[in-house]
DNA sequence: AGTTTAATCGGAGGCGCCTCCGTTTATCTG
DNA sequence: CAGATAAACGGAGGCGCCTCCGATTAAACT
């Protein structure tokens, strides 16, 4: 019988020491504000200072700024993927559908700022940001396919073209009425979706 | 009868002082040589340094670093435009268009460092670009149309798609054997382009 | 608790970007 | 040729990027 043994078990490779996992959050969540508030072009400086922190410590935690920015923005992708498990719970799965939509092109309209930075990341270095991508298109399927299956949408729909109409949909260019636009595009995808079921 | 008038006409508004002329020409010469050599990402203030002014005057003259690119950029695609012309004098029509893009695949792969700004620059700023583009289309418009209405190539060939043809072979990753397979390439355009005439 | 050690911190320093404005100079006029 | 003037020059200055390394400190060991 081990005496009261020490659960020295280091685990992970990727155990942090508890002051390095404490700024890297606040790191995280600083430039989630700065981001949404200012874009991506925000000074590193600035959210380095913001954090309390030096400079040296934010560049050993994310290498580069795209580093940041895939932590930030996969951050808040997963947040859209748990709301579509939410919505599903809440809502029938056409109204679940159609809401989460409205989320996700909301949500990307707000990081207008990210997308000429996001456009470099998406072509250059694309396996940086396949997995976060992924949590969204997985979200859309579980909620195209729910509502398939329960025959309030079509099932010939594929997700992939699904999330293309949505992007076309999300660049349209600035403007007042965006939103309502963009609402009522998506009532048009839904009508088209609910149609020949 | 006017007494001798002075040409006083100023023309253009884009009368350029002597000096800032001069200035203005050795700086696209240093920076052509520049980018050329270290890629496109080369210090301003080096190319500055080496033309024997200072940085105003550089930034005076290019706002920004894309509009100094654009200018060296172009002045060599117009360069690859005249090629046309005198490689239309000096061999038949379909040696000449053979020629001629094996030249442009070799110029572009030399500039493979621009890439990365370029794709940049070409999907953002595309006015600025237009232009430059405009001349090696047109170069290879004319070298087609030449060779098929000589009857030495296909008249049913669209210049727009064997520039696109053109770019996927120039996209072709580094290699020893780059050039080689280049040409292969190439030569295999040109067997598709002579078959059913 | 005290010591060791290895991970983490953080800011100084070097470089490039870009702007601003006092100084220089080409060109025009008398 | 001298003087006027508008154009052009050029570098200092402020800011941000990123690296490097001596100081700090959490965590392991005794």
């Amino acid at each position: 019988m081990a005496s009261a043994e020490p659960k020295t078990i280091p685990s992970a490779p990727t155990r942090l020491r508890a002051d390095a996992r404490r700024n890297r959050d606040k790191l995280v969540e600083v430039a989630a504000a700065a981001f949404a508030e200012k874009g991506v072009e925000t000074s590193l400086e600035d959210i380095a200072r913001q954090a309390g922190v030096g400079i040296g410590t934010l560049y050993r935690h994310f290498p580069t700024r795209e580093h940041l920015v895939e932590v930030v923005y996969r951050r808040e992708l997963e947040s859209l993927g748990a709301a579509a498990a939410e919505l599903s719970e809440k809502h029938p799965p056409d109204v679940a559908l159609e809401e989460w939509m409205r989320r996700f092109v909301g949500y990307i309209a707000t990081k207008r700022g990210m997308s000429n930075s996001l456009r470099i990341l998406m072509t250059s270095n694309s396996s940086l940001f396949a997995e976060g991508f992924g949590q969204v298109r997985g979200a859309l399927e579980s909620l195209l396919k729910a509502a398939g299956e329960k025959g309030y949408v079509r099932t010939d729909i594929d997700t992939a073209d699904l999330m293309h109409a949505l992007s076309s949909i999300y660049s349209i260019p600035e403007s007042p009425e965006w939103r309502d636009r963009s609402y009522r595009l998506i009532g048009l995808l839904m009508d088209g979706l609910r149609a020949a079921r």
